[in-house]
DNA sequence: AGGTTTTATGCAGGATTATGCATAATTATG
DNA sequence: CATAATTATGCATAATCCTGCATAAAACCT
């Protein structure tokens, strides 16, 4: 039975509370609660996840990478975005109440040279372009982010 | 081949720009783009979305119920969340970049007497219990919103 | 380098999801 | 109300997803 997504999550919060470093000593930990998987699984969380092998402090441990995990935001902007809509010099993006801060954010990471910045309010954000021509290519690019699926890297 | 979540998006996007009165309609915009399915799926389409139907200036139209989007927003909490950590009198949430604001207003929005009220900044967000007593009661609730699965009521 | 430990992946089976068809339930209309 | 139009859903099937097992690949360690 899959509890992938309640795995998922748990393991997120224990990489952020203990210092593992390998994939089987959190395999016993996951055990000890309950949720009976073997190594495969965990490396495939590991990808799915963005977990990443880092040193810290001397000595390595997993833990979340910022960059991977947006990656994986990135199927749920689509979600949250409701329409695109524009004029001659800029790119309004209407979402989900209270989540444009979190598209605008997660735009403003792509570093898109066209987009000069973004302002995110309640249920809508604006996108600046560089310079007025871009604003097509913006769109196509907001467009493009709603409907690709960016997800499972994992193979 | 399931195109599910691109055609889903497609329609909230559709409703947001036309003014859409029957699901026939919809469904011929679709099958124009491409989208060739059948009244059925789109049934629970609308279902899955939270669509409703509404009066709009005279004459009924569906559109996106705000409510339902935020039944939806649920399920993506979770995935946002990274730790819950709190002292005697708040609780601290962790998020990923960006995200905080979304999760402390989904909060918000569930009214729950026990919580005064959040602040979102970036990847962290407080949430205040109206006694300090509260604070178990709290972290519990936000730790079960983590793990359920509030998702489809279709059917 | 050789051997050992740790991590990733091809493959297959079982579970779950998505979808069409047919039809029931509901809603609109005369 | 009766009938037509619209929308919802039971059932069956195809498409996907999840996971373990076995094993390959990579990383580590003398």
């Amino acid at each position: 039975m899959p509890n992938k997504l309640k795995r998922q999550g748990r393991i997120k919060e224990l990489l952020s509370t203990y210092s593992i470093s390998n994939q089987d000593d959190l395999l016993r930990l996951l055990k000890k609660e309950g949720f009976a998987i073997t190594q495969a699984t965990m490396s495939r969380d590991f990808a799915e996840l963005g977990v990443v092998r880092a040193f810290v402090q001397g000595n390595v441990c997993y833990m979340l990478d910022p960059d991977e995990s947006g990656n994986q935001i990135a199927k749920l902007i689509g979600f949250e975005i409701l329409s695109i809509q524009h004029n001659e010099t800029m790119v309004v993006v209407r979402t989900l109440a209270g989540r444009a801060q979190g598209v605008a954010h997660f735009i403003d990471r792509l570093n898109k040279e066209e987009i000069m910045g973004t302002i995110g309010g309640d249920d809508t954000l604006l996108v600046i372009p560089n310079k007025k021509e871009n604003v097509p290519v913006i769109i196509d690019f907001i467009k493009k982010l709603m409907t690709e699926n960016p997800g499972r890297k994992v193979k």
